[in-house]
DNA sequence: CGTAAAATTTGACCGCAGTCAAATTTAAGT
DNA sequence: ACTTAAATTTGACTGCGGTCAAATTTTACG
């Protein structure tokens, strides 16, 4: 097993990294992650979490204030990117070359991300040919935890009449997935939004030869590269 | 997570997996397996073994006397092929599909077999044809947990003169598998015995266009389909 | 056979990551 | 501002899989 002791220091183990991984995910966008949906995240009661969470500070990993909630540190970032990249580069993995269907993979890549190694990790980056999108439209972290550069809007934001190419569908539930794939709403999809119907109301929007109507928690799913 | 019940009792986990992993390959040839060889074989002190030990007993795991040694219930048998199902198919996929050599792939799939569930299994095995060994040689259980019928027998046991194909190598020393790729010593080699040296001294063997001289502890990992 | 060496088990302990119930702190509403 | 509700932490506990040292059992040999 190697360990890189840049990115490894002692103690890192699978509860650690999925602890992480949860909290980078409730922390990208600024906020602060707390207690309760960090517990919710691993299915775990939120006492049990808040003991973890004051290991991981111990560890500095995560900055922690109590009864305010937690933030990853630098060193934890660099971790949680790691295990983000490995997941991503797994979901990848298991669509392209293993034929799963989008829906099916975060569940399998989930299991794997924390049992895999860096050799792993960059053969199937080098069979993808360096991929930087999983199949949801996640970017995939580089090797030094950076994020590529894209530009990437919330389908909502936009006015009706946008016209675009959906880039990311950001949710990880099987079954909305499932959906959406068989309407032909995955990533790479041209689409051109009809209209936002007020008051939560359905959205409307069409692709090559299709109207779809969706509902309100679908679309706000959708990010789009405006054209 | 999908948990097959007949095959799944409560508490099987990975450590669960890993020791009974190792009791299986140290009984298959009918002997019993004792405490200091299965605490080697998982890296653990025996004392550690021992308590383990009497935990799968309970569960019904294995069949334990004490001071003497232990082997596998049917229950324990039965997931313990299916575990080394996943390890071969793995370190098949791992080669294959991966392009890993035949030398890296053990260290790799130990640490993914108890990660993965059937679907994954059932994917590799059509992916892969159904193959019936590992890149080593060794045979990959059915489903069922039985094995296929072949024809290797020992090189040593034969006599100088014999011509037959190399079947299998059984170790998992990565420097030993190195080595032997390297002189295209792998499975499926045509090769015909030359000489064995006595007093435990070298083995001359004969592939193509080669003449390979190595020492009793190499030759003797080497099972042989006599022509 | 008896004794010394080797193997095995037991007992007391540890760290990790959980649980539940109780105590505490923070937030929200009239 | 006060009171209640919600979120969070603490404390006492559990199970698992380890460790080490000591006690025990088995084995091997002169």
């Amino acid at each position: 097993m190697t360990m890189n002791k840049d990115v490894d220091p002692v103690g890192v183990n699978d509860a650690t990294l999925h602890y992480l991984d949860v909290i980078y995910r409730l922390t990208v966008g600024g906020d602060v992650a707390n207690t309760t949906d960090i517990a919710k995240g691993l299915s775990v009661t939120p006492s049990g979490a808040s003991v973890m969470l004051k290991r991981l500070a111990d560890r500095k990993l995560v900055q922690l204030t109590p009864y305010k909630g937690a933030t990853l540190t630098a060193m934890g970032k660099r971790i949680a990117t790691r295990t983000i990249r490995r997941h991503r580069l797994l979901e990848m993995f298991l669509h392209v070359i293993m034929k799963f269907e989008w829906h099916e993979v975060d569940e399998h890549a989930h299991a794997l991300e924390t049992s895999i190694n860096e050799g792993f990790e960059d053969r199937m980056d080098d069979l993808l040919g360096h991929p930087t999108r999983c199949p949801h439209g996640h970017l995939i972290p580089n090797k030094d935890g950076t994020l590529p550069k894209v530009n990437d809007v919330p389908l909502l934001d936009q006015k009706p009449g946008t016209q675009g190419v959906l880039r990311c569908v950001d949710t990880d539930n099987s079954d909305w997935l499932k959906y959406l794939g068989e309407q032909g709403l995955k990533p790479g999809a041209e689409l051109k939004l009809k209209e936002i119907a007020p008051y939560g109301g359905p959205v409307i929007l069409e692709t090559q030869h299709q109207v779809h109507t969706l509902g309100r928690n679908l679309a706000e799913l959708m990010y789009v590269e405006v054209n």
